[in-house]
RNA sequence: GGGAGCAUAGCUCAGUUGGUUUAGAGCAUCUGCCUUACAAGCAGAGGGUCCGCGGUUCGAACCCGUGUGCUCCCACCA
């Protein structure tokens, strides 16, 4: 067999991919076997996968691998959101590089267009999915405006309107004015910007020609303000009703500036005597707080604000301009005719909008809302019951808690078009009728209007949030709302794991739960995986803006999938952010060349089993490679046990870790090195066995985090017929104590003896003579063979004296001379010695310290004393034999 | 303003109910090697005030208090 001097990955990944596909592996039925199901968060359908999503993707595609090779029906089901804004806001941006507004179209036609662009651009983020080697069971793809879904969606609102949890109605509301909707709380980012606080003149009203003389004399007073541009929607000014510089102004107005419209002169509470001037403008239209007082006021309120964000007609001046540049050119005005007393710089919090990052107006509008009291109890219980486990657990479960405590009513209609139209039909006076059809609706129009048609009815413009639809997801997905009970969501729900991101436990986690808990009377999943935020090097949020987003194709055609994916995994511990560093996929790379070599030396072995046959080889050859043999397999046992420990505790970047490890220090450094044949010499066919046996040990746990790579060369170590993918992991038995031990010290005394070798220069064809002075011979007669080659040493002699020029080395309680046919410099090796005495007598003296202690000795556990003991025995022996060596 | 988390080698992180911890790993660094699988490699090495201070304890990287610095979430003071 040729074998290429590097691994190729494209050919691989490509080939193995369409395989797995064809044998139809990812594809899940209901069986007799234990459930693994995965949803995958749909990611938008505009979008393409980046950083942040190829972690998520790659941390479910490890651990619904590892499921499927574990026993267990795993199911990791696809599927993509809807995304209403974002996809709206994209394809009135394509109509408008047609010359096509969206105004001009009707509705039917803009949703034409739409599907249209998610025809064309929606499978982008599928191709993508599949080139990272997602093992996800295609024929389960599901869109969120899919036509169950949609259905499932409308039935989920009528049912909580019927159960009188949805409700319309003229609330506060955040305004993006980009976008032309309502927004959620959620959807609002507050950003700590540095503003102006404008102290404007508002002149007192002469009402009863006293209001001059009352007030310090002064005709005016003076209020701060962030929003001069508000101004004209004041419908009052406010004091606190014990603040003495106000009180005359009980019973007066004021004039709002440059508009000259009376407002009255009002007290509350509310209001700090400290802050600002202690006199606040109320503007209810536009200021939550001023909203409330507005009400409590009976104030009218005033909106100066058009939807996009330019001055209505009720402002009466700058109309049809925009709120910021008509600050501006109030605040200039003010100035000229003398009414800005002053600016201030000013450190305040903004809300933007989420998905334009335009500043949101809080506006009075007419809007449905989810009442979330009550939905929100059940999943709080959920989490807090530990019935969800949420991991990292102490990072969020409180923030969880904190939410769902507080939570206020969901704003869950939006005016666009691209979603799930809300179904609720109007008539001619405005009442409302909620129902799944028109015709539904209908009915129950009927009752009071027996004579009407049904052409009366109009529907409600509005569509839904997208997490409203969301937050059925894993459920719908198995059609559990629109066919309860249904084979597929009664095997699959609730489903094990949820892996997304920390950002939406609010807006996507918390919410499924609710669904969960209301539709299914149960989770709907056991435990929720937060992956941390994909930084740059230097920490920074990958943005378009900074450039520092790689582009995922980019960096799979030049470091292979694999490389990719473990890249991604060494360094992402669970919920912290991840450092991405091209560094880490380098790295992966080099890894997968390494197990190519491997496999390249065991090939190479092949050949020559073939060329010269079978070589009868010595016994003491047999017994060290069994040693080796005996040694691995243990090793390979412990190891799985710790990786089954880690993956189960979600610990997957030190299970990589752990298993990398394993593969290129015990079987490549190690084993592979202690089994190779002398020079000419072919292996023997059994070490050879167990040699390739091994090899597919490790490249079947590695698998869930390189896929491609394990299954390649799975196929090039032997002819067969099935595939790694779906090999069931076999049972491990627990690893012999004493075996790791042995190995251990074979290890370190080759170390140990390379060290020497390398400070004296001692060339590696240069042979060392060993004498060791062991009490226990027989240790070595497995493992003699092995050291022998390990540091290239012509013979080992136990217990017999060495010459003068020797160097001496202590291991554990060995004692190694070593001779060389060079001069050697022993002066540098007494340094050596002396160090380790150093190091020694400190230990010493601090485990006599504790031993000589009364207190000690009284109160720490008897084994923990037994400890100590052993600890002072070992290191006096051991300073002993370095004492004694440094005398000769 | 409220809450949460973090601080260990140059970088990223482990360190499991306090006791083989005068602290480990990977990457990076340094030294020597083109040794017949692998220079994308091999063999070695160096590198730490466990953020500061105080306390509890026979014993603290770990527990408590406090200070400092970072990060995140939440909140309607103009």
């Amino acid at each position: 067999m040729d074998l290429s001097k590097n691994y190729i990955p494209a050919s691989a990944e490509d080939k193995w991919y369409s395989h797995w596909l064809s044998k139809n592996y990812f594809t899940s039925r209901p069986d007799s076997r234990p459930a693994y199901t995965i949803t995958i968060p749909p990611p938008n359908v505009t979008g393409v996968l980046h950083m942040g999503h190829t972690l998520n993707e790659t941390v479910q595609d490890i651990l619904i691998r590892k499921a499927r090779m574990s026993g267990f029906n795993a199911c990791w089901a696809p599927g993509s959101d809807h995304a209403s804004i974002a996809t709206e806001a994209k394809v009135v941006g394509m109509l408008k590089e047609k010359g096509i507004e969206k105004r001009d179209i009707s509705r039917q036609e803009f949703l034409k267009y739409a599907f249209e662009w998610k025809e064309k651009y929606g499978n982008i983020i599928y191709s993508q999915i599949a080139k990272l080697g997602c093992s996800v069971d295609w024929n389960r793809t599901t869109f969120t405006m899919d036509e169950h879904y949609y259905r499932a969606v409308i039935k989920v609102f009528v049912d909580l309107h019927n159960k009188g949890l949805i409700y319309r109605g003229a609330r506060m509301i955040n305004w993006d004015p980009a976008a032309k909707t309502a927004l959620s709380d959620e959807e609002v980012e507050h950003k700590d910007v540095t503003g102006k606080l404008y102290y404007v003149k508002y002149k007192i009203a002469a009402t009863n020609n006293d209001a001059q003389s009352a007030v310090y004399n002064q005709d005016h007073i003076v209020i701060a303000t962030q929003r001069p541009e508000t101004i004209m929607g004041d419908t009052a000014v406010c004091a606190n009703p014990d603040d003495e510089r106000y009180r005359l102004l009980k019973g007066k107005s004021v004039l709002i500036p440059l508009i000259d419209k009376a407002v009255p002169v009002i007290f509350d509470e509310y209001v700090d005597k400290d802050f600002g001037t202690g006199i606040l403008k109320i503007t209810p239209a536009h200021d939550i707080n001023d909203y409330n007082i507005g009400l409590k006021h009976n104030l009218p309120v005033v909106d100066t604000l058009n939807e996009d964000g330019t001055m209505s007609a009720a402002a009466q001046i700058y109309i049809g301009e925009d709120r910021f540049a008509v600050r501006k050119k109030i605040v200039e005005e003010l100035r000229q005719k003398g009414l800005l007393v002053k600016e201030e710089e000013y450190t305040t919090r903004i809300g933007y909008s989420q998905r334009t990052n335009v500043v949101v107006e809080p506006k009075i509008s007419t809007q449905w809302f989810l009442q979330m009291k009550k939905m929100s109890q059940p999943a709080l219980g959920a989490v807090m019951s530990g019935h969800v486990s949420i991991h990292p657990g102490d990072k969020f479960t409180a923030t969880y808690k904190y939410w769902l405590e507080n939570v206020k009513d969901w704003c869950i209609s939006r005016q666009l078009w691209w979603g799930h139209q809300i179904p609720a039909w109007y008539d001619e006076e405005g009442n409302v009728y909620v129902g799944e059809t028109k015709e539904e609706a209908f009915e129950k129009y009927k009752i009071q209007n027996v004579k009407s048609k049904i052409e009366n009815l109009q529907q409600d413009e509005d569509v839904l949030d997208t997490w409203f639809s969301a937050w059925l997801w894993p459920i719908e997905i198995f059609n559990g709302i629109t066919s309860p009970g249904n084979d597929d969501v009664n095997y699959y729900y609730p489903t094990s794991v949820l892996v997304t991101g920390q950002d939406i436990i609010f807006f996507w986690v918390a919410r499924m739960i609710m669904a969960g808990m209301e539709y299914m009377h149960e989770k709907p999943f056991s435990d929720v995986y937060f992956t941390g935020m994909v930084r740059d090097k230097q920490g920074r949020k990958m943005s378009k803006q900074l450039g520092n987003s790689p582009d995922l194709l980019e960096l799979i055609n030049q470091y292979g999938a694999d490389a990719v994916r473990f890249g991604i995994m060494i360094s992402s511990p669970a919920g912290n952010d991840l450092l991405f560093d091209e560094g880490s996929l380098e790295q992966g790379k080099h890894f997968n060349n390494k197990l190519w070599n491997a496999l390249k030396l065991l090939k190479m072995w092949e050949e020559k089993i073939k060329l010269n046959g079978q070589q009868p080889i010595g016994k003491t050859e047999t017994i060290n490679s069994d040693f080796a043999i005996t040694w691995f397999q243990n090793r390979l046992n412990e190891v799985r046990i710790e990786v089954d420990k880690l993956m189960k505790e979600f610990r997957l970047s030190e299970a990589l870790k752990t298993i990398y490890s394993l593969i290129w220090d015990d079987y490549c450094s190690w084993f592979l090195e202690w089994i190779k044949p002398e020079y000419g010499r072919s292996v023997d066919q059994t070490i050879y066995d167990f040699a390739i046996d091994f090899f597919e040990d490790t490249l079947q746990l590695l698998h869930p985090y390189m896929p491609f790579i394990t299954e390649e060369i799975y196929h090039l170590l032997r002819e067969r017929e099935d595939d790694l993918v779906v090999k069931q992991f076999r049972p491990v038995a627990a690893p012999v104590e004493t075996v790791l031990q042995h190995g251990n010290m074979l290890k370190e005394i080759i170390t140990a003896i390379r060290d020497v070798r390398n400070k004296n220069n001692i060339k590696p064809k240069d042979a060392i003579k060993l004498f060791i002075e062991t009490q226990n011979p027989s240790l070595y007669r497995p493992l003699q063979q092995i050291l022998m080659k390990q540091v290239n040493a012509e013979f080992i002699k136990f217990n017999t004296p060495a010459g003068n020029t020797a160097l001496t080395i202590v291991v554990e309680k060995e004692k190694i001379f070593i001779e060389a046919n060079i001069e050697i410099d022993v002066s540098a090796q007494k340094d050596k010695l002396l160090k380790d005495l150093d190091y020694l007598k400190g230990f010493l003296n601090s485990v006599d310290r504790k031993l000589s202690n009364d207190k000690f000795v009284r109160n720490a556990k008897p084994e923990v004393i037994e400890l100590e003991r052993k600890k002072k025995s070992d290191a006096e022996e051991k300073i002993s034999m370095i004492e004694q060596s440094l005398q000769q």
